[in-house]
DNA sequence: TATGAATGAGGATTCATTCAT
DNA sequence: AATGAATGAATCCTCATTCAT
């Protein structure tokens, strides 16, 4: 793995070309949600697909550049579920609510793309063997509370926080969320929504004055 | 994977079988946390050790029988360190407190160990390719924290917790906590004891009355 | 490879089916030649050629059919070039000479048709693995050179041969010019009229009374 | 192909070890002899040797390393032949004689071998596609013919050359040598003593004062 | 107990070829 | 006439596991 993974020039993807490839990497997420990442070969993938293995080679460079595109759909589709419900919003408070109310119902809605993203990004490896983004947090994700974070703080109704106390409750509140996926994957008839309310009133009360 | 896996009966354990076994846990362990998963072969972990890969089948069954003892190596350890330190205090704020702090003390001085048993227990399969521990919460794990909270509600320093917000809130301690390992990994750099701190004051504020 | 290959009628190949044919082919040298015999697919002549794979099928039968076009244009162009040459002269010592100096002067001029026609022949083998032509020297390419040496002969000019010393002779001829190419192949830079000259004496000494 | 390809630190190679290597090279050098290089699969090879595929992987990094081998060990035969036979002889007439019966009665001796060694050296490249040896002399294999010349110049039994006529004309031989090769795969009943005879005869002409 | 050797299944990938459009 | 799409066989390689010594 890991070569040089051009990512085949948008430009020029016709649109059977894109539906083919949504196709398969829909078949990936089902498959890695299901029988998990290391038995996730091309063969599964094509067999849930009714494809022959040949056909992923055809339309992805690489089983990388394959897995690639799970964590990017996602990413995609997270930001354009979460961040119009925010921006709904004017009190901090209640973004940070629907930051959180949101990002269950997603998941919720999203499960088996969710946990492929687990799967995908815990073992994504460097050349060298480092693990390249561990359960993952890139800025663009923890921005938003942070952003949240700083706003109550702004306008009085969060209790203070320095740079670092900021970044451990963003990361706080994004830890509480992924680990409730994964225990979503054990126990898949949690109830979510009162879930999300536990975890509403308890962040509440960690970032009151 | 995961066929009989007889434990070897303990009984007829020998100490150098005991001494042997440790020694390949060990290797396993810095394998895995090195190179990842995926690339910690039978091969790999044996030249680590410097024995043929052979002596690793003649002391385990299976591959999985091997990994499996990363985890439960891992929780035996755990518990001796951390569970003594809550015992020793008296207050339930001091539990939790001292909960938190001493799981990060003990990471901090486990890492590779807890890296390791991250990647084999998100890898982990039942035959049905359903996840086995998911992130791995069993009710072992969670009780201590769960019993902390009933304990701080009963003298009244703790607010109300149903059953269910119990649970959130132990599961959201956890997820604070396995959370932040992932983090480490990726930023070995990470100021332990600050982020120690920070959650100390974050689930302080989320428990209070 | 190698099934029925029906050379596709060739009464009935249009102007533009020829072009078409010619063009790939021609493609398919420069691959060779470039990357070598064992990367030339079909789909890298087929991209060389800014065509998609399905074009070449659809003009060739087979693989094969494209690649034996190589050695048969390479060896009409050949004679069109070396015959005449030859014909003007009329001592047998310079026929022998020009015939070595006028190989030189085609090879250098086409080199990539060249080294594409030894890959070719280097890899073309019968259904049973034999090779088909080894270095590949048809009588054909044989017959001037025993020509020249037989008239030499009778006129005196040349030693004595017998039927299988002309015939080493030749083949000797040949293998210094296909061993040439080769050294070309590795030695672009190389003199070729430097070479074709000492060759020429060298063979001038060896054919002399 | 083509990656690091270590050799197998020779200091610790067992017997055994030794014994299967060198079995697997010579049913390695039939296979390609028989089949031709592009057929000759690991698999193929396995099958001729009736040991299964994953021995050879066991044995050699690489089916590059494996490769490697057959010229490299083919060499090393061949100087141990030739040379001490040309070192036997006095005059440089003599040597020149002796190099070109040697060398043709060990490629009559060892056809496939040599055979193999040819398929393997022209379909050798480098990375970027590049011939790597092409039809391959290396110095190492030209410098005895040179070093003939030059002897027989000194004592003024052989015309003049300069170093790049002496270059030109000791390609010849080896070209002369390699080119019987491929007449032979074609021709096996040659007759090849006859063969080196009229070579000789050439030769001596062509280097004669 | 330990080892080197061997196995064979499974994985990713490449490719000639076919086919509907 | 041409194309993009799909196929499935074949290839190299890795690896857990077994076994004789």
């Amino acid at each position: 793995m890991s070569k040089k993974n051009k990512p085949t020039n948008q430009k020029e993807m016709s649109f059977i070309e894109k539906a083919r490839r949504t196709q398969i990497v829909e078949c990936a997420i089902e498959t890695i949600a299901e029988v998990g990442y290391a038995q996730a070969s091309l063969g599964q993938i094509a067999k849930r697909a009714n494809i022959s293995k040949g056909v992923i080679s055809y339309h992805f460079s690489n089983k990388e550049e394959l897995l690639e595109q799970i964590p990017i759909e996602y990413y995609l589709a997270w930001q354009a579920y979460v961040a119009p419900r925010i921006e709904a919003q004017t009190s901090p408070k209640d973004m940070l609510r629907v930051y959180i109310e949101s990002n269950f119902a997603f998941i919720d809605e999203n499960r088996q793309h969710v946990f492929a993203v687990i799967e995908v990004v815990s073992n994504k490896r460097t050349d060298d063997g480092k693990l390249q983004f561990a359960a993952g947090h890139d800025e663009a994700i923890l921005l938003p509370i942070e952003n949240i974070l700083t706003l109550g703080m702004q306008e009085g109704v969060f209790r203070e926080f320095t740079r670092s106390s900021a970044r451990v409750m963003a990361l706080t509140i994004r830890h509480a969320i992924d680990g409730f996926t994964l225990e979503l994957v054990r126990k898949p008839h949690l109830d979510v929504q009162e879930y999300a309310r536990e975890l509403v009133t308890l962040f509440d009360k960690s970032t009151k004055k």
